[in-house]
RNA sequence: GGGGACGUAGUUCAGUUGGUUAGAACGCUGCCCUGUCACGGCAGAGGCCGCGGGUUCGAGUCCCGUCGUCCCCGCCA
């Protein structure tokens, strides 16, 4: 039989009481997360999302009440009136906060009964991620994930204060907005008003906050849902959350003292302080020494080792002449086995011409002298793996660098490495021990090439984005040699993984008319994309620029998560399926005859 | 689009070279227990071995397909 809440009003939650409230009546509402039965004597743990306190129901004292105890079964829920008691010294829990005291109930009331749950919020052991999903509600239960999105808003909200005493004004911008065609796929919303026509779900409100700074908001910001119809990784999902910026008359500098304030700010807030300014690197730099755009820095860097070998050696391995080799040092992995060896073969995605040497020890009994020199400017020990890329003799002639620093068949060399190191580093992570939570290495990535060659559409594509301004040196260089223009866009970058990605604006016509053009982009076709916004360019833009960091990626961190799920409340399956309520589902013939929309069938 | 891992009681897992009636722990149900807090004790219920084919005298185990979850590559201006 269940009772009602009545009037019975909550006097503290079940994470509250103390020694000091010994004495008090308290009234205290939450789940049955575990009941003790000892026949005449019955202890329930009460839990809400902010602790646990054990009620006691003694059968001497009140048999109605223990009577209705022993009716209790977990994720029942209740409401007790009783006396905060002072537990007897021998019998207080030191693993709980509330553990000093215990409640002697004088009422109880059940709430609600629960069927029996596919999994307890108690249980220690995690069921697969399906059920979790599947069963959510009862997941965001549990302990850890109750703290993970109390860090997340907390996280946020301390953003939020920094940027509004910052002088940003937080502005919304529409969900149902225009295709553009560039960049990831869209989700599209049908309309039904207009048949056969659609809106987009934002990939970024990239255009509304540049607007903005032309309409003279001067600071703008916002912690906003973007979508992305692409495939999904632990780190990336369909729908996630950005803090979006944008500014007036800035230098990229500007923009990075804003964002290493609010991550400040926002990291205190999660427990962690953190020292900026952050290190800054080349893109080009990056490569070289890390072989990807994100370099995690707890890890050694590459160490190029081509100049310890000599030439006769690197021609008996089959190296070309014209590449780097390049040392991946992972510090104290130790011995391997052969089958451990092997394994390392296929984390290798060789792109290009790329080429490993997994086993060093057989490479230091070929060539004693090389490998030690190797070895050396390392700065191994003896314990630390070393690997080694290259080129193959196969990788063919030699492409020109051209003005760039790094040829492409180089910069095949140093990604797959760069894969490799990262591979290695997380497959050995319990032997190097470079993963220590709270251990934030933060890094802006600078100067990204402005363009990126699409070898399949023989065309310029944008690296960043079409608004992106090139730097001002390199205005000449647009027409001659796109290769060699820089952009003013720069990521920042946190133990491996980009945070955000940003870019000081065109803001003059003349320019972005240019980029256009190196982009093969006709006036006709620029026009009919992006016509609102050319528009806007003309009637006095001032100068601009923003960044905009993914909220989901920085909470992940700080909670020390390894997926995104962990910090999402409703995420998404790796196929982009909400398992909780089954989502996405056909719709009825009759919704889509009235949007005007037939679905192909095959 | 491609590669890899996994799928066995409600849950987490074990299940040998293919061989009797598929096990354990936790949870669940009932009984006992007045100081536990991952309580304890006794008894019990609970299985389409993801699904569909195939090989075999015989399949949880081998093969093919398929579905689902996870990780990675491509993709993510």
């Amino acid at each position: 039989m269940l009772d009602f809440l009545g009037d019975l009003r909550r006097t503290h939650t079940c994470g509250a009481l103390r020694a000091s409230d010994a004495g008090q009546t308290a009234v205290l509402m939450g789940w049955v997360n575990r009941r003790r039965d000892f026949g005449n004597l019955v202890f329930i743990d009460v839990r809400d999302r902010t602790g646990i306190t054990q009620i006691v129901c003694d059968k001497e004292s009140n048999p109605a009440l223990h009577a209705k105890a022993g009716e209790l079964r977990n994720e029942y829920v209740i409401a007790t009136v009783g006396k905060v008691k002072l537990r007897e010294p021998n019998t207080i829990n030191k693993n709980i906060p509330t553990g000093e005291v215990e409640l002697i109930a004088e009422e109880l009331r059940i709430l609600n009964e629960a069927k029996q749950p596919p999994f307890l919020p108690s249980d220690t052991v995690l069921p697969n991620e399906e059920l979790r999903l599947q069963y959510r509600y009862i997941d965001l239960r549990r302990d850890a994930m109750q703290r993970n999105i109390e860090l997340r808003h907390k996280v946020a909200i301390a953003i939020r204060d920094y940027l509004s005493a910052q002088g940003f004004f937080e502005i919304e911008t529409p969900f149902m907005t225009r295709s553009t065609p560039e960049g990831a796929r869209d989700y599209l919303v049908p309309s039904r008003v207009q048949p056969g026509s659609f809106y987009a779900l934002p990939q970024s409100p990239q255009l509304f906050k540049q607007i903005l700074m032309i309409s003279g908001f001067d600071r703008y910001f916002q912690i906003v849902r973007c979508f992305r119809d692409e495939d999904l990784r632990a780190d990336r999902q369909p729908e996630f959350t950005q803090i979006d910026l944008e500014m007036s008359y800035p230098q990229p500098e500007r923009v990075w003292e804003v964002v290493e304030g609010f991550l400040t700010a926002g990291f205190k807030a999660g427990g962690y302080e953190i020292k900026p300014p952050f290190p800054r690197m080349d893109y080009d730099e990056a490569i070289r020494l890390y072989g990807i755009d994100k370099p995690d820095l707890r890890l050694p860097a590459f160490t190029p080792v081509r100049d310890c070998f000599a030439p006769e050696n690197l021609e008996t391995l089959g190296v070309h002449p014209g590449l780097p080799v390049i040392a991946i040092r992972t510090p104290k992995v130790g011995e391997l086995s052969r089958k451990e060896r092997d394994e390392i073969k296929t984390m290798f995605h060789t792109k290009g011409g790329a080429k490993l040497f997994e086993d060093f020890k057989r490479l230091e009994k070929s060539f004693p002298d090389a490998t030690a020199k190797v070895r050396e400017k390392a700065g191994a020990a003896a314990a630390d793996l070393i690997v080694l890329v290259t080129g193959s003799t196969q990788s063919g002639e030699l492409k020109s660098p051209g003005v760039r620093k790094v040829s492409p068949q180089e910069l095949a060399i140093y990604a797959s490495a760069g894969l490799l190191r990262v591979a290695l580093a997380q497959k050995y992570s319990g032997r190097h021990g470079c993963f220590q939570p709270g251990d934030f290495r933060f890094l802006w990535v600078t100067n990204f090439p402005m363009f990126e060659y699409d070898e399949t559409e023989q065309r310029w594509n944008a690296a960043h984005h079409p608004f992106t301004s090139p730097h001002e040196q390199d205005m000449d260089k647009l027409e001659s040699d796109p290769a060699a223009v820089r952009a003013l866009a720069y990521d920042v970058v946190l133990n491996g993984t980009e945070l955000g990605s940003g870019s000081i604006r065109i803001h003059r016509q003349d320019i972005q008319r240019k980029i256009f053009h190196a982009l093969g982009l006709t006036e006709a076709e620029a026009k009919s994309r992006f016509g609102f916004f050319l528009e806007a360019l003309e009637y006095g833009t001032p100068p601009h620029g923003g960044i905009a960091l993914g909220l989901d990626r920085i909470v992940m961190i700080l909670a020390g998560a390894d997926s995104l799920r962990e910090v999402i409340p409703f995420p998404k399956t790796a196929r982009a399926v909400d398992l909780m309520v089954d989502a996405p589902t056909p719709v009825s013939e009759a919704q889509l005859k009235e949007l005007g929309i037939q679905v192909s069938k095959n």
